[in-house]
RNA sequence: GGCGAAUUAGCUCAGCCGGUUAGAGCGACGGAAUCAUAAUCCGCAGGUCCGGGGUUCGAGUCCCUGAUUCGCCA
């Protein structure tokens, strides 16, 4: 509707863009839906409320306590508390999704009053399978209970959950850890850009599930931070670290266990120096999976499958294999490897625990578990090595680009058609007389949030236009480019200088699927005008 | 509009309380090796730490300001 302030038109309920002033949405000129184009209508509605504002103390302590939050966590958080703590609605008059309010027709529960318990539901659901108590160990002292959320959700579990769970007598989580967004290629996930990958669309593309997981970890923080799917660091990565370095270790040792001592691994080895070293860090890589540096404890780990390399490269095997009476060498070289390589498989059990189930079966052992690190492997038989994982050819990923683009639903039901214009006549629409313009300078609008300014080439002139397209375009990517303008509107003073004309641009009313500004087809020149 | 986060090498990222010539991996380039899935090893190059002010003996690090990107606002 129309700012109460301001009269910009097309503003939110609460706010308005135009000139910051906040308002109630009954304040608003006249409002309308920006959905359906309806007008909105008073209604009196009787609603449930969950006294918040009461929690303030405890969630002030609850907040604080030792290895609850992350610190900037806690400083967000704190923003809440020191704005004062408002009674929460809770309830939701139909049509809504959810849980109706017993005793209460037509009122559901707020998805967020609901959805937590859920964690409630599926863990008792858990207990009955397995026969466990659910109340015994939901309440128990030495029961840790984490929630590993994204940090859009921040407040409801860090505000509102634990306040109803302390108000219902329940025990509360022992901490959240809050993650940030992933966004891919440095940008948020698009659809048109097939970015927009989703489980089901990695999987349809043949990638291993747990390459992501690596991925991640070698990426992830224990800080709020967003982090990048950059596919071709994805693959690089893959191919370097995973394969290309450590199952590398694997396959460049065992060939000879196979070949020339029957699967067999020596009984001793000489020098367990090499072992000691891979050992080393055996805390300091514990420390950091607990503390949730997992990019840390991944680069750590790399760095001893970079020592085990160099070892081979000074140790030689292929060169012992040539020489005579250097078996028992060999034997005890590759063994060694083998060793080293059952370590640093432990290190990254918690990350890539199927690789690692098919690395035990490979070893022929039992499963590998942080308290077996120092037990080597000697004298005992090992399975001939096959490929445990295998390369990411660059044409998956155009297959994950591809698979994303197509599978995923145009989201047509969603779309809001508007609706046709009225009529208009041809002389109506010889009026507009748009050209043809060529794009010859383009910088943001200092100041601005969804300005870009435009120097338009038309021919015989040169236009400056304010465009309000900052969300869809990068200024840099637009110069040389041709685009249409209206050329015959009335020039309008804005805050930031005249702007002469308008470029076509196409988008749905509520922008939902971008917005895209029209380009001819290749041949068109500045000036011609489109007719 | 309010509040917050981020910006460091071609790419992806480390850099704790301010302290010498700013680091890693990948990539590029040169070489070695040929056990290994074009995997490995050695060497070398590569940076106005987003811009502008300031505090300090000293700033990637602290303060102010601007830019860009992103997030949250019951």
């Amino acid at each position: 509707g129309t700012c109460p302030k301001c009269k910009a038109i097309d503003q939110y309920g609460d706010s308005c863009e135009k000139c910051g002033a906040t308002y109630s949405p009954t304040e608003l000129i006249d409002p309308y839906s920006a959905v359906s184009g309806s007008k909105p209508v008073l209604r009196e509605s009787e609603h449930y409320f969950y006294r918040l504002s009461e929690a303030g103390e405890f969630l002030a302590t609850w907040l604080n306590a030792d290895g609850r939050l992350q610190v900037e966590a806690k400083n967000k958080m704190q923003e809440w508390l020191e704005g004062g703590l408002q009674d929460w609605d809770i309830s939701r008059d139909k049509p809504y999704f959810g849980f109706e309010i017993p005793d209460a027709p037509g009122k559901y529960f707020y998805v967020w009053l609901d959805a937590p318990v859920g964690y409630l539901s599926s863990f008792m659901h858990y207990c009955e399978q397995e026969g466990l108590d659910f109340n015994q160990l939901w309440n128990s002292p030495d029961t840790e209970i984490y929630h590993f959320i994204g940090k859009d959700i921040l407040y409801f579990h860090a505000l509102f959950w634990p306040a109803v769970l302390h108000d219902a007598a329940y025990r509360t989580p022992s901490g959240l850890f809050v993650h940030g967004f992933l966004t891919v290629n440095g940008e948020k996930m698009s659809k048109s850009r097939g970015t927009f990958i989703t489980a089901k669309t990695y999987l349809e593309s043949g990638l291993n599930p747990e390459f992501f997981r690596y991925y991640i970890a070698s990426k992830l923080n224990s800080r709020i931070e967003d982090f990048d799917l950059s596919l071709d660091d994805f693959v690089a990565k893959i191919n370097s670290e995973l394969v290309g370095k450590y199952i590398n270790i694997a396959a460049r040792s065992a060939g000879f266990i196979a070949k020339r001592f029957a699967n067999k691994l020596a009984d001793r080895v000489d020098d367990e120096s090499l072992l000691i070293h891979v050992l080393s860090i055996r805390n300091e890589v514990a420390e950091l999976f607990q503390a949730r540096e997992f990019a840390k404890a991944v680069r750590l780990i790399m760095k001893i499958v970079d020592d085990v390399n160099q070892y081979v490269d000074q140790a030689k095997p292929w060169i012992l294999a040539k020489e005579a009476g250097k078996d028992l060498e060999l034997q005890k070289v590759c063994t060694l490897l083998i060793n080293a390589f059952r370590i640093i498989s432990v290190y990254l059990k918690p990350i890539l625990p199927e690789l690692i189930g098919n690395v035990e079966k490979f070893l022929n052992v039992h499963p590998l578990t942080w308290a077996s690190l120092e037990e080597y492997l000697l004298g005992v038989d090992i399975n001939t090595y096959n490929h445990l994982i295998n390369r990411i050819e660059p044409a998956m990923i155009d297959k994950l680009v591809t698979v994303t683009e197509t599978t995923t639903p145009a989201k047509a039901d969603n779309v809001n058609y508007e609706p046709i214009s009225e009529t208009i006549t041809i002389d109506d629409f010889s009026k507009i007389d748009l050209r043809i313009a060529k794009i010859v300078a383009a910088s943001h609008v200092e100041g601005a949030d969804k300005l870009v300014q435009l120097t338009l080439d038309i021919g015989n002139e040169t236009r400056n236009v304010f465009a309000g397209i900052k969300s869809a375009y990068n200024p840099a990517d637009l110069v040389g480019k041709h685009t249409v303008m209206v050329a015959n509107l009335a020039p309008r003073k804005m805050k930031f200088g005249m702007s002469e004309g308008m470029v076509l641009a196409a988008s749905f009313e509520d922008k939902n699927g971008g917005l895209y500004i029209l380009e001819p087809h290749d041949g068109a020149k500045p000036g011609m005008r489109v007719r």
